[in-house]
DNA sequence: GGTAAACATTGATTTAGATCAACAATTGGA
DNA sequence: TCCAATTGTTGATCTAAATCAATGTTTACC
């Protein structure tokens, strides 16, 4: 090993978390280009893999945002989460080979597609990808923990309130602003994800311009007072209690 | 490889899910010891490791049950899973090396501690290691976003139904009885799980009972109608509906 | 560029489950 | 074996958010 072990974005998907070119070799490259598959787009609407499929692959998302969801044997549909460029689709598909879920483009969608099949390979090729690969799924593991929480102990507002200041850190993460951005998927994917009904995501949405901790314009949204919004999600000091004297 | 592989009960830590001695040579089957630590039981109310502390071990459950809890920073808790002899605890902290949650015993428990340094050299030893954590990483992603479900989108029937049904699969795997047994858990901690008032809970519990769908005895519960609470859970058939006719 | 479909907002009404309150049953320690 | 503490049940009331309903707005496709 030379030089220091660094994670950096990677010229095939150009992805800073999947791809972890640590100081490849010519070669290794051009092996990696024969693992990691580039696949044609998706457009909106189409979906990567369905609930139930046989597993082939996992997916990391190099542009566009996708949406996995979960159906229930009553039909009942939940999205189960929102995947950015850097993140990675597919990683419940491995304890029964089968998916165990429904990924769905947002809008029009790159991915990388690593074949299952060829995971041992490039781990053998970059040891540090199985490490990176059982801490994307441990991260999974704790955000799905946190919206556990979310869906049961919080109030629309706080739901509200969370889902954006998630969303502002990744498109922070991701580069862009942190306090301007396009909500991509519609109000009824919102409400689905966050246990609500449409109609409450759309008053709770204008509730909180009215109170002006944000700007709302059809799919754009402006974070007005981060620490407004905060302080909903619980991430703020508790602001000082004005108690009412005498 | 002589025998063919099959996933059996470890005569260290007495589990089937986590320990995987594919006929292991005497030489291996020392050095597994010298691994995996068994640890000292634990007693009811003590706490395995807390969220935040740094992440040194993944834990196997040998005997007895542990619940994690997740807390946000506004303090509300939310108990995040019951884990039962055979599953794993702990492996939501690899990806920053912090606890994600804290683990609590439920009632006296057994653990194998697994120290993360150790990971590597366990897996080089039994290679199918690696490969079972990172299933054991998927399955519990899918059950996370199977809660998700639950708590997005169902009454407080469905969710007792739910949680009732999966409890009684585990028990099955476990050689017990898959109608008849004991919830180790309080009832407000069976409604912090689920999102549901205490006294929701017993509400629920006494209506499924009047509805002779369970028995309940304090914290002794018998199935007496699986397939009435499968379709609590949707996962039957649909009952024939009864139209009112004329 | 027009029009149907999909998506979003706002208001009125209903309801499942939370909260408040009182009491009963277990549990565990002296 | 008693008593305090914890845990569980049941009833009455309240409320946040669902549902129902009507209308406005954007999108995408002939």
């Amino acid at each position: 090993m030379n030089a220091p072990m660094s994670i950096q974005s990677c010229g095939n998907c150009g992805l800073a978390s999947m791809c972890l070119p640590l100081a490849l070799t010519q070669p290794e490259m051009t092996q990696l280009d024969g693992i990691i598959k580039k696949s044609t787009p998706y457009r909106r609407g189409e979906s990567i893999f369905r609930q139930g499929d046989a597993f082939t692959s996992i997916y990391a998302v190099r542009a566009g945002m996708v949406k996995t969801t979960l159906v229930n044997a009553r039909g009942e549909e939940q999205i189960t989460g929102f995947y950015f460029p850097g993140e990675l689709l597919g990683l419940n598909g491995l304890h029964e080979n089968i998916y165990a879920g429904t990924a769905i483009a947002l809008e029009t969608v790159s991915l990388c597609e690593i074949p299952y099949t060829k995971l041992d390979e490039l781990s053998a090729l970059l040891p540090e990808l199985r490490r990176q690969l059982m801490r994307q799924m441990s991260q999974e593991i704790s955000d799905e923990q946190n919206m556990m929480l979310v869906l049961a102990k919080t109030s629309a507002e706080e739901k509200l309130g969370n889902f954006l200041i998630r969303l502002s850190h990744r498109f922070k993460r991701l580069g862009f602003s942190a306090t301007q951005f396009r909500l991509t998927m519609s109000r009824v994917d919102i409400g689905n994800y966050l246990g609500l009904a449409v109609e409450t995501v759309s008053r709770t949405l204008t509730k909180l311009q009215q109170r002006g901790v944000i700007k709302v314009e059809g799919k754009e949204v402006t974070i007005l007072d981060m620490s407004g919004l905060s302080c909903l999600n619980g991430t703020c000091e508790e602001p000082a209690k004005v108690l009412s004297v005498g």
